[in-house]
DNA sequence: TCGCAATTGATAATCATTATCAATTATGAA
DNA sequence: TTCATAATTGATAATGATTATCAATTGCGA
């Protein structure tokens, strides 16, 4: 478990602790793979992670669990029109993605020219800006080798 | 209806001719609506306005020409997770968004420091970038004041 | 004017997500 | 440690936007 992995774990065994709910071991073990994962894991491919040490673990379950750990601002859901939402429980706060269209890798840039949007689309807007969503497109390294 | 308008209701039926496809009444009027609306309009939106004009006009056929002028690559789709997407036929191509998260207008900001995102993105991170989301959630000044 | 493929309206199907509910479990007090 | 009880789980039904289906209609070239 790396060093942010943990921290990040920690920062949501807290988070839930004063929440007052209940710790279950399915419960630790979403929060779990939430911090280790950087792929930004589907509901699928967490319950697929789960299966080994949880056989039979409800859908239903990693649902509502990413709902909770989402409403306590510990993993930043990454939603696309079609269904299929991705999570991030390493970075919960708004960055932007490069998703590869073919195979659905995603991964999360650098990127310098991002300083003050946010600040200019306010003053520009009237907006109270709160979050953001930035995402591009296409084909990744490995997809595009393959064509 | 604007110079906008009139040049982008032309270039779409310039599109369906070179399709083969029939002009018809609907379509045409559907056509004429994401030409002209600035509103970024959802489906529900465009049959409401269509229905003075065509009394009982399927949801279907809203929804079939829009995925036929997404085809022809004249309509931006801005697709949510939750659905309800919104669509803009004035600037069919990549651009930001502000979205007002109490009353869901949306608007086109501008945006000076977007110039050369895409390319650092792609030289950075090996894609070849088609395309890309940018939002920006908030308060418009609206529903700013009604706080 | 005809013939036919395209289109429409009505409606059923799809599919990710959310809600429901009986059985189980975590947790704090006695 | 045992209990009481509210929270949680697993299974499954419900939801709701979007898409597919299909018979009837219509645009359009011959």
């Amino acid at each position: 478990m790396s060093r942010l992995a943990k921290e990040r774990y920690a920062v949501m065994i807290e988070k839930l602790k004063r929440s007052g709910l209940k710790s279950t071991p399915q419960r630790l073990a979403i929060m779990r793979v939430l911090s280790e994962n950087k792929e930004h894991p589907s509901v699928e491919a967490i319950n697929k992670r789960l299966q080994k040490k949880f056989p039979g673990i409800s859908q239903a379950t990693v649902y509502r669990n990413i709902m909770l750990i989402k409403s306590l601002g510990e993993v930043l859901e990454i939603g696309f029109a079609g269904g299929g939402s991705r999570y991030d429980g390493r970075k919960p706060y708004s960055h932007p993605h490069v998703v590869c269209l073919e195979c659905g890798k995603i991964i999360d840039p650098e990127l310098a020219s991002l300083r003050d949007m946010t600040r200019e689309i306010a003053a520009g807007s009237g907006f109270e800006i709160k979050s953001f969503r930035l995402d591009f497109f296409g084909l990744c390294p490995a997809c595009r080798n393959r064509k």
